[in-house]
DNA sequence: GTAACTGCAAAATATTTGCATCCTT
DNA sequence: AAGGATGCAAATATTTTGCAGTTAC
């Protein structure tokens, strides 16, 4: 069951890490130069996201974004209480620093925050 | 252009209006009686959002959902600012009162909220 | 050498589109 | 009867599973 370094999972991983934001597969196989195929990419990103290496974001387009977070906004790969935002024009998806404040019923047990907030980003506003 | 009143949408209203929470396509198929065709029910959904009736929560197992707020609820069929919980074990989700408080960076204009938490609801917990 | 990783094919899931037919107005 | 709604078939999109071949340790 342990893991072992691959050039393709180096690859992804770098990926990741130069990008501040989030990818979905799609994003990632356009940055790709040499081609991995379709599943292999699947499959590495469910492995960082099980060893929590990256965490996974469903963003309000239904899609699944793949992002490694600043030390200071992971503690807990399971429970995401930072923010993202989706620009429906550029379709990138940013980790946004900023605390989120909300109340439950008693009784309720959170194991994940999922927070999507979209519209059009700064950069793209600008234009 | 204008819309026409038919029985299969009136069922769908209805069935969301009783409902307190948000229904997926899967679960506005169990509770109906007469079977309807798969694609009528995701048009008469679709319908329902543009026409501002109901609202589409995109919930982080990238299904859809589909809720009718109450009134305090909804001032705006494009940004919702409540939140919604999503039960793991029961798979059900719940608009749940409560405000939100985020802050961005400038220049992002925000069209629409996706604010999905996740865990135990209380009824299930309580088991 | 053994078990993990990869790639190809195929399946599973969720949603949308085309088109002929039916039904509301 | 005009055109919006429905149903069936098929397409699209995203992600997962099975399995044989490859590679890291």
């Amino acid at each position: 069951m342990s893991r072992r370094q691959t050039k393709s999972q180096t690859i992804i991983l770098h990926l990741l890490q130069q990008e501040q934001g989030a990818l979905s597969h799609d994003g990632i196989t356009a940055k790709l130069e040499k081609g991995l195929d379709r599943v292999t990419i699947y499959r590495i990103l469910n492995r960082f996201v099980e060893d929590g290496l990256a965490h996974r974001i469903v963003a309000d387009d239904g899609r699944q974004y793949f992002a490694i977070c600043p030390e200071d906004c992971c503690h807990d790969h399971e429970a995401h209480g930072h923010l993202h935002f989706r620009c429906v024009i550029c379709d990138r998806v940013e980790c946004v620093p900023g605390e989120v404040g909300y109340r439950l019923p008693p009784g309720y047990q959170v194991n994940n925050h999922n927070i999507i907030l979209s519209g059009n980003c700064n950069t793209c506003n600008a234009k």
